[in-house]
RNA sequence: GGCGCCGUAGCCAAGUGGUAAGGCAGAGGUCUGCAAAACCUCCAUCACCGGUUCGACUCCGGUCGGCGCCUCCA
């Protein structure tokens, strides 16, 4: 059983071989920061987040870089706006971002690179360019890369199949009279006035400016990928399914005129978009939700997960306040198991034993093949209601289920913060509680075991009037009490 | 206009040439003083029309509907 991945060069499912054995290296395209990411933005990150974690528990060592673009038209424009030097202005965003994936249980990447800290290797590749031929200088001082004298232009996109809009033409920005060809690119910006104001131009040897948006992605993938591995070729390179024309598209162009690699990358993964009422999140439509909205709203990093995790990553997904709920039912459901089982006595045979092979076949089944997370969560439902019955019957978890569910559930990350599950209720202690709920959330838990203990006792003495009581006391105060057969637990809720 | 994707139960969503995973919601049941949780049972013939095939949701053609890219964009 081995790894295929859908590969967007090929447009095909393929077997996924490295460049060097047991190691891979991951090239993901990260935010342009002049903004705070939205959901839409995050649903590539968190498709890019699953992969690693799915290379790494295959035996993978990863080394993932993941850029951040801080200088192109929209940090200037904003950096204008505000008065602040570009870095600075850019600052807040970034540090909002690494919140926001903190949030979202995203892995560190290896390396963060920022654009305008890898402005001498840019200016590098753009001087071998110019050398080889493939660059020009226009008229207007910035430099273009020649899509005709680099006959592999348009592999990616399937250029060649495509015709342009027709009155594609009749749109042309100044810049773009500088052109040789209206398809050309551009490397290297001259620099304006505005650039200079806020701190967003470079001397380089073909005039001062500023880099273009795709330059960025080759010189730092081969500068870090390079320096770690030894290698001018990615082993995958990730992004949003809109990247891949221009923007990947030019980073082939760009560092394989320059490597005299054929490939730039080996694999190339696009994740779908997310989409709101239909259509595609985007700024310009006004349809946005941040994660920031999301963690305001209480939301758990786990229910969002789930929602992605239930569409294949190649697939369109509507975001919906209703499909987040099912998917926060959903994370609820398997937090239950999860709690109810590592309070259970591990056991080393028993109904566990082949629940632990049929989950790990399963998941690792749906995995390996591209990915499905739909079909990995299935494993995980099934696993967890097969699990409950075995629990109900009296059997212990072993150790081969329990790490087979831990690496399902380490990958999808679907499991929601501990501490709202079930615990069970302990003899109350020396101290009394009034009915008034204490501020600290130690105290709190205190609290509302002692009084569930109270809540136990009336009921024992089948005094059930004050039993309910008290359980409308604590469901108040957010706690929902359980009794079992095995005794008494409660539940924090919200 | 060019390229491409999608249309599966009330909702979300896998799958695929041999008679449809899973989740949410709903109904009934077990357990329980009651409730919750958990478990059990029930709940689709895959947009439509043709064709290929012993057999299609799955392949081909067409129709209708939704969406994306071709321009900054996850």
């Amino acid at each position: 059983m081995t790894l295929r991945l859908y590969n967007t060069m090929t447009r095909q499912v393929e077997p996924f071989t490295t460049l060097d054995p047991g190691r891979v290296s991951l090239y993901t395209c990260g935010p342009t920061v002049y903004n705070y990411a939205h959901i839409g933005n995050f649903r590539t990150f968190l498709f890019e987040d699953v992969l690693r974690r799915w290379l790494e528990a295959s035996g993978y060592e990863v080394f993932h870089v993941m850029n951040l673009t801080d200088v192109d038209d929209k940090t200037i424009k904003g950096a204008l706006a505000t008065g602040a030097q570009l870095r600075d202005h850019v600052q807040p965003f970034i540090d909002a971002f690494h919140e926001d994936r903190r949030y979202l249980r995203l892995l560190d990447a290896h390396a963060y690179p920022r654009a305008t800290d890898f402005i001498a290797p840019m200016i590098a590749l753009v001087e071998d360019l110019l050398g080889k031929g493939i660059a020009y200088r226009g008229d207007d001082g910035s430099v273009y890369f020649a899509i005709g004298r680099f006959p592999a232009y348009g592999r990616l996109s399937r250029l060649d199949t495509r015709e342009l809009k027709a009155g594609a033409g009749g749109r042309v920005s100044t810049d773009e009279y500088a052109k040789e060809d209206a398809r050309d690119f551009v490397l290297w910006k001259a620099a304006r006035e505005d650039d200079e104001r806020v701190g967003a131009a470079w001397d380089a040897p073909f005039g001062r400016g500023r880099p273009g948006w795709h330059l960025e992605c080759s010189a730092m993938a081969l500068d870090l990928v390079g320096t770690r591995y030894g290698r001018d070729v990615l082993d995958i390179h990730a992004g949003g399914v809109d990247l891949i024309f221009p923007h990947h598209e030019d980073e082939i162009a760009q560092s394989c005129a320059h490597t005299g690699e054929p490939d730039f990358a080996r694999v190339w993964m696009h994740g779908e978009f997310l989409t709101m009422a239909g259509t595609k999140m985007s700024k310009r439509f006004g349809n946005i939700l941040t994660a920031r909205d999301l963690r305001e709203e209480h939301v758990e990093a786990s229910a969002v997960r789930m929602l992605f995790a239930t569409t294949h990553y190649r697939q369109k997904l509507d975001f919906t306040d209703e499909a987040l709920a099912s998917a926060r039912e959903g994370t609820r459901r398997l937090g239950e198991f999860d709690a109810r089982m590592s309070q259970a006595t591990e056991a080393t045979t028993g109904a566990f034993d082949p629940l632990a092979l049929v989950l790990d076949d399963e998941f690792t089944a749906a995995m390996d093949d591209d990915l499905n997370t739909s079909q990995a969560l299935a494993a995980l439902f099934e696993a967890a209601r097969a699990g409950n019955r075995a629990l109900d019957a009296g059997d212990g978890p072993t150790a081969a289920f329990r790490s087979a569910w831990t690496r399902a559930t380490t990958v999808l990350q679907v499991l929601p913060n501990s501490g709202r599950f079930a615990v069970a209720v302990e003899a109350a202690g020396e101290s009394t509680w009034t009915e008034q709920s204490p501020d600290d959330p130690t105290a709190q838990f205190a609290w509302a075991n002692w009084w569930a203990a109270q809540r136990l006792a009336a009921r024992q003495a089948r005094d059930f009037a004050e039993s309910d009581r008290i359980r409308s006391l604590l469901d108040r105060h957010g706690w929902e009490v359980r009794d079992n057969r095995d005794g008494t637990a409660m539940v924090q809720r919200k």
